[in-house]
DNA sequence: GGAAACTACGTTAGCGCTAACGTAAAGCCC
DNA sequence: GGGCTTTACGTTAGCGCTAACGTAGTTTCC
């Protein structure tokens, strides 16, 4: 910045001034500087100048995968509007893992992020302990959480499970199976299957047949297994949901394959809402988790949250409506 | 970390080294001041570290969309690899667009990256002259760049094109359309498109059915349409090429609807080896490009370059090899 | 047993930037 | 026209950390 300076005759304040585009220096010199600046090739350190500013600009967040559409459709919302706002964002991924949550959170608050978002409300002891003494808002998504650090945006899986076995019940079905895993990781998916079944209950359907399809992240292929032990063990299961899309689609392909008729024998329900699920046929009835959306509104509260220099935080809960897609797979039962 | 110190009676300069591990610290005295700074919840500043040994343990990494379960894939594969190297990727989504490209990569070098990872080989003249000017080593993938900025891991899209026209050609095919967009934003599908196109020609096929199917990333939807174009324009098509698999998914999906037998009729063949295509029926023949592969390879050469003081490079190019799945969707045509 | 080498610390300085303050010169007001 | 404000800069200091060097105390070796 030096060498700038002394090229375009002023002093390094000015260079830095024109640079950031304060007012106080004159167009004609700061279209000077700049100039000079990108001769030189002159790259500014944004690292030096968060040391003084004591602003980073990063915004840590942990997502369990970002091969998940969902997950992937959030980060994007996110990205999108925290660029608007001259933010990047920091990613660190946890594989579906508390404790390597907990190392992600540790690494990434190295690095100053001036906000947190996290996937999830389930952490480590050591993770909450850590959070509770930061200083920086932090946000938990996917989620409505029982005991908030700060700030959530999402919906609650409970309910998500329950409305679908409302829809599946409303449908006709009374023998319904549930594939998903509860090897405590997956703790959202778990939820939405804890919310299904005691929909299931309460409604009078049996409620026993929760088929476990092993480590996340599922896919076609656990949904392709999970059916032939539920045509073996519960042949008269009359629907299946499916902890995700992706799952579902593995098990309707492997029902017709077995020469069953989806959703005349058995109906089939996901949720993600991705692409695949709207596409086959029939297609399958899933809920819209609204990912993009999850995204957009927790960037949107950072961003509120970092202009309001009072803590008097404005909205600390945002609630996103998870919505159910009725397809060709439940609706023809 | 000066309170740090203080607290466990020694200078900043021992904790500074305790707490990074030098072993110039005796055990029982590291012990204590790493107790000491949590119990504190003293977290080391990365950026005031950076400023002073010059190395920020960032790597900046440019994708068209995250959406792309291949892009997704390959970053996976790079961030594992990085972070076993202690180091970080900071990501920068370029929606298929050079120009964002190029604002991107502006954003990431103010962070003073120790690497820099860009997917594909075509990029703006401005793009191209501040990267000639960095000093650190850029990355191009999913490609074999003619004009390489440094180092490049991937492997020619034209070769893969020409590699799924000659399986469809030695299934029997003679009437083939391609699906895609040439909108100037995907460089790697437009290759793969030329690729294909050439093989055609060269075997004497018809190779004057390129639909156009809109913006990326293309999807299930684009596919449909796509399908619908040909049978109206083109009713004698016997195969259709896909740009991407979630493409060729939807195409076969209309194809089904409309009554005509894949791969009987009509024989469908993707790129990318998503889920999708396996789990579908008939499975869809598809080009594996190793996304994962991909990435590991980056993370592994980025790791090699940095380690390695001297400029003598070991290798500067590595190819990657996709490899053509055979499936229902062609074999039986 | 004395020089050399090593160990385990502490001291000093500075990485590149910008907040805060200082200061001329110009503009403004009655 | 004297005092005020405003504009457009420059000067000083320091953000939190660690490379490089300095220094006691200990060990090694012939």
């Amino acid at each position: 910045m030096a060498d700038v300076a002394k090229a375009a005759g002023v002093s390094t304040m000015t260079v830095s001034r024109a640079l950031r585009g304060d007012p106080s220096v004159t167009k004609e010199r700061r279209a000077h500087i700049v100039m000079t600046a990108e001769r030189m090739g002159y790259i500014l350190d944004r690292g030096a100048s968060q040391l003084r500013t004591r602003k980073t600009g990063f915004v840590a967040v942990t997502v369990p995968s970002i091969n998940n559409p969902n997950f992937a459709d959030s980060v994007r919302g996110l990205t999108a509007v925290l660029e608007e706002n001259g933010l990047q964002v920091l990613l660190g991924f946890t594989d579906y893992d508390i404790e390597r949550e907990e190392l992600m959170i540790s690494q990434l608050l190295r690095r100053q992020p001036e906000a947190l978002v996290l996937t999830g409300s389930t952490h480590t002891s050591a993770a909450r302990e850590m959070l509770a003494r930061t200083s920086i808002p932090v946000i938990e998504t996917w989620d409505e959480p029982d005991q908030p650090l700060g700030y959530s945006v999402g919906f609650s899986n409970t309910y998500a499970g329950a409305l679908m076995a409302q829809h599946l019940i409303d449908t006709g079905c009374r023998e319904i199976a549930f594939v998903g895993c509860t090897t405590g990781t997956d703790y959202r998916g778990e939820e939405r299957a804890r919310g299904f079944m005691e929909a299931l209950k309460k409604n009078g359907a049996v409620a026993d047949r929760y088929i476990e399809a092993g480590l996340p992240p599922l896919g076609a292929q656990a949904g392709a297994e999970a059916v032939r032990k539920i045509l073996e063990n519960y042949p008269k299961t009359d629907a299946v949901m499916c902890v995700a899309d992706s799952v579902a689609f593995g098990a309707m392909t492997e029902l017709q394959r077995a020469g069953i008729n989806v959703p005349g024998q058995i109906a089939i329900a996901g949720f993600g809402a991705y692409d695949v699920s709207e596409f086959c046929s029939p297609s399958i009835t899933t809920i819209n988790p609204n990912a993009h959306e999850i995204g957009k509104l927790t960037g949107e509260m950072i961003a509120n949250i970092l202009s309001t220099p009072s803590q008097a935080a404005t909205i600390k809960h945002q609630r996103s409506q998870p919505i159910l897609i009725k397809r060709g797979s439940t609706v023809g039962h």
